[in-house]
DNA sequence: TAGGATCCACTGGTGGATCCGT
DNA sequence: ACGGATCCACCAGTGGATCCTA
């Protein structure tokens, strides 16, 4: 159970192994202490399933770059995920120069073993892992992603990044993105002028993520 | 003596107050403690100066942005300069939109106080500080500068990486520079074809820095 | 003797996401 | 409910330069 998974079925066979087990057990198994606090833990269930399952990947490549996976963990009650799903950063100075099919948020998306946390009980240590799901999108599914996605860059590209909300993008949606409140880039505007704003992040809406957790070839809305 | 520099007098004149004692002393007002480690010291004198004389600079910008001044430590004995001085970092990949008037090394050299550090003694707690020089480029000096930059960035722009040595240019050269010998940034060479090289630096020559703190408007060779 | 290799400290940015006010 | 704001860990990259052979 330890070292890199051999390919995408040993990964899913690991993930299922953990599927019932409590996020305490685990982090018991490999001697890791999370500590007591049941608050401050954004982000370390994720890393915590990432040591479990023999990720590799640092910075920009994926958890598994030799099988090419993406993880991601989602917490979720009894009415689907609680959360949406950050994809990756998106520089928006760059944004002009993107294209879908070559971007790094489709690379991330092509194969993503999806990880459930039951997150109903407030004590992390008692939150139960749920049954892993590894999808890759439909042609169906890509071409909503791409849709959002042009709009999305489109837009910051024009100039119009103000007008972008994260209202914007059927499944994928922007959103600020920084770990400090204060932290400011530039762009151009439509006018050329120039526009100070935070940088931001891809995330799946949690309405798209439920859909595919109850169908992995699934279109909601 | 503490605070920002309010002006590049008012830093000339905090620097000349330190000419004459020693890198200990000096370590000890600030009640820092650089340890016993004789030979474990690259770059700590600089950051030690950058202390005492109330540098802000972080990152990009330079040591005092406020009044635009770049301070530089160099190792001296008695024939002058004993290592070359590192100017910046010089991103291959953009080598061949870079020009000299906008360049990051321009800015950097464009007010410098130089301050010699008398480097004989082995124990460096006994090292002098030197008289300082708040310098400016003269309008000669700036174009045999803008000279040696061009003839770098323009050989890596060409492709011609490979072809490029230290030995290039007259006052400013290019050089490794890498904290970990096993990085490799990846370029397009003069064919098209991908050329796996080390990070690379501008350095200052010796014979330059040493001509200069003999005679700030020297041309020296 | 100087070109090429390497060392240490620090931090900005990224990746992991969840928090929380409206 | 969800859009906007924020939190923690980690490390690659940068900035400070000097070391070390041939």
């Amino acid at each position: 159970m330890t070292g890199v998974p051999a390919s995408r079925d040993d990964l899913l066979l690991r993930a299922r192994r953990l599927a019932g087990r409590t996020l305490g057990a685990v982090a018991d198994d490999l001697a890791i202490d999370l500590a007591a606090d049941t608050v401050r833990t954004k982000g370390k269930f994720g890393a915590l399933l990432e040591r479990v399952l023999g990720a590799t990947g640092t910075g920009a490549a994926r958890d598994f770059p030799e099988i090419e996976v993406e993880l991601k963990t989602v917490p979720i009650g009894s009415r689907g995920p609680l959360e949406s799903t950050y994809v990756c950063h998106l520089p928006l100075a760059d944004a002009d120069r993107a294209a879908w099919p070559t971007s790094w948020a489709r690379a991330k998306l092509a194969c993503v073993l999806w990880i459930p946390i039951w997150a109903e009980d407030a004590d992390w240590r008692r939150r139960k892992i749920g049954r892993p799901l590894l999808w890759a999108p439909t042609p169906e599914q890509d071409a909503v992603l791409a849709h959002d996605f042009d709009e999305i860059v489109g837009a910051i590209g024009a100039g119009h990044v103000e007008g972008l909300t994260a209202r914007t993008g059927r499944w994928l949606q922007l959103r600020p993105k920084a770990a400090h409140g204060g932290v400011r880039t530039t762009i151009r505007g439509a006018d050329g002028e120039v526009v100070s704003t935070v940088p931001k992040g891809l995330y799946l809406r949690a309405r798209f993520t439920g859909a595919i957790l109850r169908d992995p070839g699934a279109c909601p809305e």
